[in-house]
DNA sequence: CCATAATAGTCGTTGAAACGACTATTGTTA
DNA sequence: TAACAATAGTCGTTTCAACGACTATTATGG
């Protein structure tokens, strides 16, 4: 690891007035570039990043169903306004919607047939795109990548959803490689 | 209550297809988590964080100028749309446009001394903010993480603008502890 | 019971981002 | 120099995000 150990910054060339807000900048400008590159891939399916990750969600738990504000906290993004994200995927029949009974002010949101293909069909890109865009780091740079951000986000994280973002560091998923 | 009864992590506990989207998904979130922090200190001064970007780079060659692209490239976030941020900011009169007058298609903007102003009392808000969000973090894995966005953005960073975003990697600032 | 609060979701409005078409100016070349 | 291309910026339109007010339903406390 570690390209370059010299590289000798000259002093002035940092325009960042302290370490923390360097990093965020930097977190910032990595997402902006890597966005891009995935947005491409569900733009060109007519869908967002943010809908694809609710399809996501709600195929991970087919053919159960969620209520509109659990699907919204297990969102990557916090999303303010799921209402008409849900309007959105219900229109074009990805999703389905369907009042509780017992407790009639929730609404449960359930993945259609429709919903799933969509999915499966955007599936191999997604793969495709997960590797354009960080493909070029090695394994262990990637799982400490995680484990940092894990660290920077964890006084933030709301405890109560800590079981969908879990601070589990090793993950060891075995497959994949 | 009875929240998970089980925990019991079952094989399928890691919704990730990927190392790399796993990847990609934390970086998402946490930039989303992280953002959400200095929103608040931006929204409470009127102004958005690409605005402040845009006059604190502005600020950096004061009392020289840049020119409209000049500019929006060193934005931290690729802005589609010069034309209208820069409208807001000279609507409330931070900034000012001049055409250049060798090349008449260039538009040449300069923070103004309100400009100046409006950075200077954010000055603080903004250091503290960047405590707030990842001042729990130890110098070493700031760094590393600094070090590793870098890695991650390299091959999508366009070469033509290294020098705003410059790869250097241990940047020793000096002071602020 | 009734009043009140708390919860779940919806909707209106405003502002910003995305995308592309368009204007004005300059460079190139036949 | 006229025609064409390239460049810098602007503008129109559509879509999305943010914020708050609002409706409907259920829980709570006198």
């Amino acid at each position: 690891m570690a390209t370059a150990p010299s590289c000798r910054a000259r002093p002035s060339s940092t325009p960042f007035d302290s370490l923390e807000q360097e990093a965020y900048l930097q977190l910032w400008r990595t997402y902006d570039r890597l966005r891009e590159i995935d947005e491409r891939v569900f733009h060109a399916h007519g869908i967002t990043a943010q809908q694809y990750n609710a399809l996501r969600i709600l195929r991970s738990v087919r053919p159960g169903s969620l209520s509109t504000s659990a699907l919204g906290a297990r969102l990557v993004s916090r999303a303010a306004d799921m209402t008409r994200l849900l309007d959105k995927l219900e229109e074009r029949g990805f999703v389905a919607r369907k009042r509780c009974a017992e407790n009639r002010r929730v609404v449960f949101v359930s993945i259609t047939a429709g919903g799933v293909a969509v999915v499966d069909r955007l599936a191999s890109d997604v793969q495709r795109c997960g590797k354009d865009q960080l493909g070029h780091l090695e394994r262990k740079t990637l799982q400490a990548l995680i484990g940092i951000l894990q660290q920077a986000r964890e006084p933030h994280e709301d405890p109560a959803m800590a079981q969908a973002w879990p601070g589990n560091r090793q993950s060891k998923r075995g497959g994949e490689r």
